[in-house]
DNA sequence: CCTATATCAGCTCTACTGATATTT
DNA sequence: CAAATATCAGTACAGCTGATATAG
């Protein structure tokens, strides 16, 4: 791991960018900033999150597609369901769903209510492996430790409106 | 593009998390909330910068370091400076000099002054493609129409306790 | 007939590991 | 000598396009 800088690298692109393209719309820059922190700050939380899940096989995708099967009552989704709540695309439901059942946590089903689809069932081994790994990271509090709860709520609002923006769903 | 949803697929998860996972400690459902929507804003955001800056044949990562290049007095850096500015593998950096200099937009020169490493000097045309993308970014905000100035700050300043928990900088 | 579901082949990209040559 | 710089081969992953078979 390499040594901390004594400045911060965003901060100073920051000022940089003001001098290099100096703009109408002063509000840029902190938008530049904004993005680029969420950047920055996605790249270190999927790192800590995939290596406190690499023991049990999972990676973070893999493991909000099995959080959601044990979310459904009778443990089984889907695969278009999973792709719509989690927001991937259909094929990166079929390359989830495969190595969930290469590792024995999920099985495919044939849908009975529509000839078209496929279940993925979660297994009695997936519910023991997403139980642990869900205190494993509820340990580390997700690698979000340094924030504290108001702090969390308002990156939640904050985010939620761009999300509303994007097309996610209807507020 | 799919139909938005009529709920907030976050929302639900972590109300959802809340019932099958009850918890000593009730700040994990914000962590849990928070931590998601990082994921899935930053998903948006790239895909959205991806698709700004595919006309000029670069990628956020292309432009970020491309950017870095401009601000250095010489427009020229060691590789190991990129890699630490923008807190890339070195192996990364490799990579992206190596699609720079293909698209004629950047160039390798070996490091007078050390000569174990490696110049990469930004080219005329390099300097035009970076300042047309970033016009291109300016003008959509970088993605982030939907939030505020105070908003952006906030984001910022939250963020920030984040990466320096992480190891990126010291305060 | 048109649309939805899922899969497949193929591609790009980032990120990492481990090994290596070179230089400090 | 050990440490730093950069590269290379190889792996894993997510994300996408375009094509296809099947069924509503």
């Amino acid at each position: 791991m390499p040594s901390p800088l004594d400045f911060d690298p965003i901060d100073r692109a920051g000022d940089l960018w003001s001098e290099h393209w100096p703009n109408e719309e002063p509000g840029v820059y902190a938008s530049m900033r904004a993005v680029t922190s969420i950047m920055r700050a996605q790249q270190i939380l999927l790192a800590g999150l995939d290596a406190a899940l690499r023991p049990f096989n999972l990676t973070f995708s893999r493991y909000e597609a099995l959080v959601l099967l044990t979310f459904s009552s009778t443990g089984a989704l889907p695969l278009s369901k999973i792709g719509e709540r989690l927001q991937v695309h259909a094929t990166s439901v079929t390359n989830v769903v495969d190595r969930l059942e290469a590792a024995g946590l999920a099985q495919r089903e044939p849908n009975p209510r529509d000839g078209r689809g496929t279940l993925a069932v979660i297994t009695e081994q997936g519910r023991r492996v997403v139980d642990a790994a869900t205190r494993e990271l509820h340990r580390t509090d997700f690698g979000l430790q340094a924030l504290d709860r108001d702090e969390l709520q308002r990156l939640f609002t904050i985010l939620r409106r761009l999300r509303v923006d994007a097309g996610d769903f209807e507020d």
